[in-house]
DNA sequence: CTGAAAGCGCTTACAG
DNA sequence: CTGAAAGCGCTTACAG
């Protein structure tokens, strides 16, 4: 693993290390490096196969070409194609991306802030789990460009990008009231997350707006930890109360419920989701469903941020609220 | 974003930044650091804040304690579940992960390799795309850590880990064979993997040894490029062969299968699948399924490349196959 | 047009 | 028991 250094092709063609480097950084026409002189160097550094060492570039200029990303789980499909979004426009500005997953704890998610502040990330892009508040606030007054995805937090002078939660779930809710429905239960996964809460205050609003009282009996908010059971269990229990329908909180939600859901005489309900995961095509319901614009998402995101890390100076606070669509799986069986 | 290094604590305790530096690298005792020194030092450390400069100990160590992944597609749930095993497994070992997807392009892969490189991770785990055995190589060559997953390369000296994918397919081809099936459709995705061949010449092997002819006119292998189009082009050809059932050959190829499927009598056909996504639990088909045990594979690939970073001398090559289980899902409706 | 030199923050033999 | 010093590979102001 011995590597080719820039020392050693200054060697090699008899010049100044600081040569070379200024060819390879193509700073060699501000520095009037001979034109003949350039091209041996670029040659020569090809031929040998020189690659540049990030550690020494970082240590010397303070700046290592990537980005520290945090999702709840990157297993989820939403984080998984919003992690792929922002790879391919990271890639495509010169950045690579580390990534972790939070789980939903607080602890873990500074463990993982820590370790990329030992590794120098240019910047970060966080959904930060419950509580987070805190070590969101000492990243800012570290002055570390940082951009909160699909969670922004009230009150906090940090960038945001996320769909229009309250907006979305109220338009779902919405169908489900006029096509009839008045006992809608409400499936949410950590209500005290800010943007589920949001959905929880969108199906709210809704329900007041026809005059239906909200029954928090059949609002349930289940845990990230032993997720599956404690869907399980949530089903269970609502399916006692005379429900006409349910809102599903998110995609895995939706998804864990419907697995569940399959003991129960499921189809004599009527369905809305915050996403439209794949599963829905193919189960044997009808649902309408918040399609999240996630490639935006991750764009818009990364945009901020590389305009956070590129200018320094920048204090602008961005608060993004992307609109959503309305899709429909129809029964078709 | 100025933080403070080893220099600010010496000054502070009018100590010399070696003293501090072999305290907080827990190398008090060895070098006999006086206990209370000792003890002062780690607490103005605290006091202060201090976080080590990964670029500096990279530069010193040549270690920075961060693997590189490269995957084919990051948001395919297959490989989102692998690099989460990964995740967690690495962050028990104080590893932390880039990661990048290739696209099945070999020039992207290269290109990510070359990334890797330049900031130095101390070792790669690749789902390698076709024709990389070269860059793979020149990786061996410069002794850089390395294991493939999910598809290992015939002949290279390059430990591997993945599923027994010819006796897998094999496996499930001979499910369908003894339910009396005969006339199977073979839908692939890039037949020329190799785990992907592997995939095949199980299911030319279960058909051989029931004496049907393989029939390469209802043998798919669709390109990544344009996927969705392809495997809805690929079905509509397939239902004009008189087929009575199918294997897919991954998750990816069976879900989009079966979403261009529902517009035929998908019904009347007997599946079977590698992989088993939540999709099929939805789907109003009986399928059998292969669970590839994701957990294993990941924990076993770091597991083997942890081994060879800790180890460099370790020449030993691994090829790990997995064995895999059946599991059926059922029509329930 | 090009070179000599300093310094980024760390670790580690070596000296005492 | 602790300090002074070198050096990892790079960039960049400065000198000529």
């Amino acid at each position: 693993m011995t590597r080719v250094s820039i020392k050693d092709i200054a060697e090699k063609l008899k010049v100044s290390s600081a040569t070379v480097s200024l060819v390879l950084n193509g700073k060699d026409q501000s520095s009037r490096i001979g034109k003949d002189m350039a091209k041996k160097v670029r040659e020569t550094a090809a031929e040998m196969g020189y690659r540049p060492n990030m550690a020494a570039r970082s240590l010397r200029t303070g700046k290592t070409k990537t980005l520290g990303l945090i999702v709840a789980d990157i297993s989820n499909p939403f984080f998984a194609k919003l992690a792929r979004y922002i790879e391919n426009m990271a890639d495509a500005n010169g950045y690579q991306v580390m990534f972790g997953s939070s789980d939903e704890s607080t602890v873990k998610f500074k463990k993982l802030i820590d370790l990329f502040i030992e590794k120098n990330v240019d910047g970060m892009i966080l959904a930060p789990p419950q509580n987070s508040e805190e070590a969101i606030m000492e990243l800012v007054n570290r002055r570390v460009p940082l951009v909160l995805v699909d969670r922004g937090i009230e009150g906090l002078p940090v960038s945001s990008v996320q769909i229009d939660n309250a907006r979305a779930s109220f338009d779902l809710t919405n169908i489900l009231l006029d096509d009839g429905c008045r006992r809608i239960g409400f499936m949410a996964y950590n209500i005290d997350l800010p943007n589920i809460r949001k959905r929880y205050e969108g199906y709210a609003k809704a329900l007041e707006k026809h005059g239906v009282p909200v029954d928090e009996d059949i609002v349930y908010s289940v845990d990230f930890e032993g997720f599956e059971d404690n869907i399980e269990q949530a089903v269970a229990t609502l399916m006692n109360k005379d429900i006409d329908s349910v809102v599903f909180a998110t995609n895995r939600v939706g998804v864990q419920s419907l697995i569940a859901l399959q003991s129960y005489d499921y189809r004599k309900l009527k369905y809305a989701s915050i996403d439209n995961p794949d599963e829905y095509l193919f189960a044997d319901i009808d649902i309408t469903c918040i399609e999240q614009p996630i490639k935006d998402l991750g764009e818009r995101t990364l945009d901020i941020l590389l305009r956070n890390i590129e200018d320094p100076k920048n204090k602008v606070v961005e608060y993004v609220l992307l609109q959503t669509n309305l899709t429909v799986f129809l029964r078709n069986k």
